[in-house]
DNA sequence: TGAATCACG
DNA sequence: ACGTACGTGATTCAT
């Protein structure tokens, strides 16, 4: 039997707003049109067409604009109602486009409310026999559940919904569908302003309605209830009439479509992807129901194995490797995709292998041409399999990065800021991975953007040629050795166990002290220390606290030495390869800022400043002689600072090669010689502009008072008063624009910029001081990586990068080369870029890579 | 899945 | 009145 399902649109929209409005990320576009709303509905009417079965029906009702019949009886109906709010407002025309993607039929109409579509639709689904469901968060509309018709209350999302039949009504509200008009005239509808009785409760309203059925019954025989309850029903019998009028669903409004028109016949993928890309949700068709997805011709021909060497005779492939997983160091290789934009060949695992020769022609080739999502990926696993890649490449995911820098390692993400078509994850393995393939044709177009946007250099001079150094850094790994790392690891574990006994001691019993909240409760409630920062174990609250109590430093020195434990040595060593090595993912496209991360395992934070923490370095060394070679930035990003803001006397520090730090103390506390302890301040002072730290917060990092903290801020912009400018400026530029770019034009999009949540575009304003500079950085390192490993190259070494961290590069140099390579790569990071001020690189050798940072 | 914590730049 | 320094990743607990 088909089923007719009818939806309450504006109630879900609202219901999707409220619930999303405090939700974590920005959830709106580039452009700051907000959808939050629409992401909480979009996933709301999937569940329901998730529901929906061939033949079923789907009606979505909306509120039209202007006044409704209700309103002409009753000036003041819905008077009293709360403004809608800013953010919704743009999002219910939106929430129209949504539903026109995925075919579901929506209607409005003038002078009506969504209620009265709804409880006409919902009646002819009864007439023709139909089982009804009708989604709302709206209790009027319980008056049209019957042995038809189930109303679905939604109370948070879609995850707590209250059925509402004929068999439980009563017991739920204490009404049936009948009296729900009748209670609503009793106890009327704040929300409507529609008074009802004044002084009749629910309690009443439903104590009455179970005595006398209806209202009309009610108002007949007050003269028998007594009390107040009798005299407000005597006295207001029409007010309470009025609200029961406006409370009845109008259930015969004439339409201009019938039942037939409301058949659900699903939706058009290419339309719903569009529909997605449009408003940048990248998870929309994931949570679409695939079984209704109509799917997009594949642009793809599929071809057959046979006809190999005539796709080999394009200069140019679209390149897509099926794998099992992302972690494409290891993960099995299911296919490989291979399309001309037009026609493709899905190749497995034994299809490689067959054809190896005919490949590795074609990619060995430098003549010819390969369009990946990855390159880095397929280089990888291109090595695997034994064949060349040499062949020209473009990097479809740097540019979708530079395009669109918030595609945080989301495939479906990136592919949508690429303006790609292709069904999401639907269908096979291999129809999908030839989609894909075909999808990397959209390179053209994406590379005009890159252009427009002044874009194109960064990608062609930095990310796509970092995309293969990248890969060959990942291959090449970082030795471990195994006896070392476990050697320190026994000691950590021992110190653990020495720092756990003596926390139970002090406490008295045994606790989880991994659990901040049972370390919480220990320290504050149990022993009574003071809760300096609203109930926070962090290292801050213990080691202020461990100036005056045992049991926090007995905490500290467990979390270390548990830290070292778990992160570095049972963390590390299953990413330990069978060649010795540690072959960490640096993940190109991912950071706001366009520095790089690592993962899988992360070598970007290993320990280092504490003492015995670096013991971890100490594992790392080669045996074969080689060396690490680590060479960093000395403050880079003041030096960006200073030469982004023009500034004379902060580039002049850096020209005069003095300590910037102590040259800053001289400044801003007006002496020749200043202390250690005003440099340190000066230094937190220099962080803090790059931060765009408040006054607050930078007394809270010296530990000074608000006052002071102002007074050195201030005495630093004294003194440098075009990094001021400078910062005003690029704040400015940020809100008018909506982003905030690198010297070299990488953008930042800052939507939050403009948001009326004063802590939200605070956080925006700061990130809009800090990325040009903290990005200017990592385009300077990266344009510093590619040069040193062309001269590299170029000079036959054998020396290898093999690790990135920020602002510092550390190579594998072979005793013999020694001599050479360090002066060159030092002056090749140097001179990587021209800044105003100056850069300046530090560094040298050791065994291990612990050693090379002393 | 998110919060808390702590490792790095 | 309100929160309060940028950017990451891994582990653990708790829901």
């Amino acid at each position: 039997m088909p089923t007719l399902y009818v939806v309450d649109g504006n109630s879900l929209l609202f219901r999707a707003f409220y619930a999303t409005m405090h939700g974590a990320g920005p959830m709106a576009t580039k452009d700051g049109t907000p959808t939050n709303a629409i992401f909480a509905f979009s996933r709301m009417l999937s569940t329901i067409v998730a529901s929906l079965k061939e033949g079923d029906y789907l009606f979505v009702a909306f509120d039209a604009d202007g006044d409704t019949f209700r309103k002409e009886e009753l000036s003041s109906y819905k008077a009293n109602r709360a403004p809608c709010p800013e953010e919704l407002k743009p999002q219910f025309p939106i929430s129209r486009e949504f539903l026109a993607s995925i075919g579901a039929f929506y209607y409005e109409l003038h002078g009506y409310e969504a209620d009265d579509l709804a409880g006409t639709v919902a009646r002819w689904g009864e007439k023709a026999g139909l089982p009804v469901e009708v989604y709302t968060s709206d209790k009027d509309y319980l008056q049209l559940v019957s042995d038809k018709v189930e109303v679905n209350l939604l109370k948070v999302g879609m995850s707590q919904i209250q059925k509402v039949t004929p068999e439980n009504i009563v017991a739920l509200f204490g009404y049936t569908a009948a009296q729900t008009v009748d209670f609503k005239g009793l106890r009327g509808d704040m929300s409507d302003n529609l008074s009802g009785i004044p002084g009749i409760g629910e309690k009443t309203a439903v104590k009455l309605l179970a005595k006398y059925g209806t209202f009309e019954n009610i108002v007949a025989h007050a003269g028998e209830i007594g009390g107040k309850t009798g005299e407000a029903i005597r006295e207001h019998a029409e007010d309470g009439r009025l609200s029961y009028r406006l409370a009845e669903i109008k259930r015969d409004v004439e339409l201009p479509f019938g039942l037939d028109d409301l058949l659900y016949r699903g939706y058009d993928l290419e339309k719903a992807a569009s529909f997605a890309r449009k408003y940048e949700m990248s998870t929309l068709m994931r949570s679409l129901p695939s079984t209704w997805g109509r799917k997009a011709e594949s642009k793809a021909e599929i071809l057959g194995k046979s006809d190999l060497s005539s796709l080999l005779s394009a200069k140019t492939l679209g390149v897509y490797p099926d794998l099992e997983s992302e972690l494409y160091h290891e993960a099995a290789i299911l296919g490989l995709a291979l399309s001309d934009g037009k026609r493709g060949i899905y190749l497995t695992h034994e299809d490689i292998e067959a054809s190896k020769e005919e490949l590795a022609a074609f990619f060995g080739n430098p003549e010819k041409e390969v369009l990946a999502y990855s390159y880095k990926e397929l280089h990888y696993v291109f090595k695997r399999l034994g064949l060349p890649l040499l062949a020209a490449y473009e990097d479809l995911l740097s540019v979708a990065y530079l395009l669109s820098p918030d595609i945080a390692g989301a495939k479906d993400k990136a592919y949508m800021a690429l303006g790609a078509t292709y069904a999401f994850d639907k269908g096979e393995r291999a129809t999908s991975s030839l989609a894909l393939a075909a999808a990397h044709f959209s390179y053209p177009e994406n590379a005009k953007r890159l252009k427009e946007e002044g874009l194109y250099d960064l990608y062609a001079q930095a990310e796509r040629p970092l995309a293969r150094l990248l890969a060959e850094m990942e291959e090449e790994g970082l030795p471990l050795d195994e006896k070392t790392l476990l050697r320190h690891g026994e000691h950590f574990a021992r110190k653990r166990d020495e720092a756990m006994a003596k926390v139970y001691e002090i406490a008295g019993h045994e606790f989880n002290v991994n659990s901040p909240k049972q370390v919480a409760e220990v320290l504050f409630l149990e022993k009574g220390l003071p809760d300096l920062k609203k109930g926070s174990t962090g290292v801050e609250v213990l080691s202020e606290l461990a100036k005056s109590y045992e049991l926090p430093s007995a905490i500290l020195l467990y979390r270390k030495y548990a830290k070292l434990c778990s992160t570095y040595i049972d963390g590390l060593l299953p990413h330990l390869g069978p060649d010795g090595r540690i072959h960490t993912y640096f993940n190109q496209a991912l950071t706001a800022t366009g520095r790089l991360s690592s993962s899988d395992p992360n070598l970007q934070n290993i320990a280092s400043k504490d003492e015995e923490g670096s013991l971890v370095k100490d594992a790392f060394f080669y045996d074969d002689g080689s060396l690490f070679l680590s060479l960093d930035y000395s403050q880079i990003e003041l030096r960006v600072l200073a030469s982004l803001s023009s500034c004379p006397s902060y580039i002049d520090t850096f020209l005069r090669g003095i300590d910037v730090h102590e040259e800053t103390a001289r400044k801003i506390f007006r002496v020749e010689a200043p202390t250690h302890l005003e440099r340190q301040k000066a230094k937190a002072v220099n962080f803090a502009v790059i931060y765009g730290s408040t006054a607050y917060g930078l007394s809270q990092q010296i530990g000074c008072s608000m006052a002071e903290a102002q007074e050195l801020v201030g005495s630093f912009y004294e003194h440098y008063p075009e990094v001021k400018n400078y910062l005003d400026g690029a704040v400015e530029f940020a809100k008018k624009h909506g982003y905030c770019s690198t010297l070299f034009g990488r953008r930042r999009y800052l939507p939050d910029l403009n948001s009326k949540l004063r802590p939200k575009a605070e956080a925006a304003r700061r990130q809009a001081l800090n990325a040009p500079v903290q990005g200017t950085a990592a385009d300077i390192i990266k344009m510093a990586m590619l040069k040193c490993a062309a001269l590299l190259k170029e000079g036959n070494y054998k020396t290898k990068m093999v690790l990135q961290i920020h602002d510092e590069l550390i190579f594998k140099v072979p005793p013999e080369e020694k001599e050479a390579v360090l002066p060159l790569l030092r002056e090749a990071m140097e001179k990587a870029v021209e800044l105003k001020a100056p850069l300046k690189v530090a560094g040298g050798y050791g065994k291990t890579w612990k050693e090379c940072k002393d």
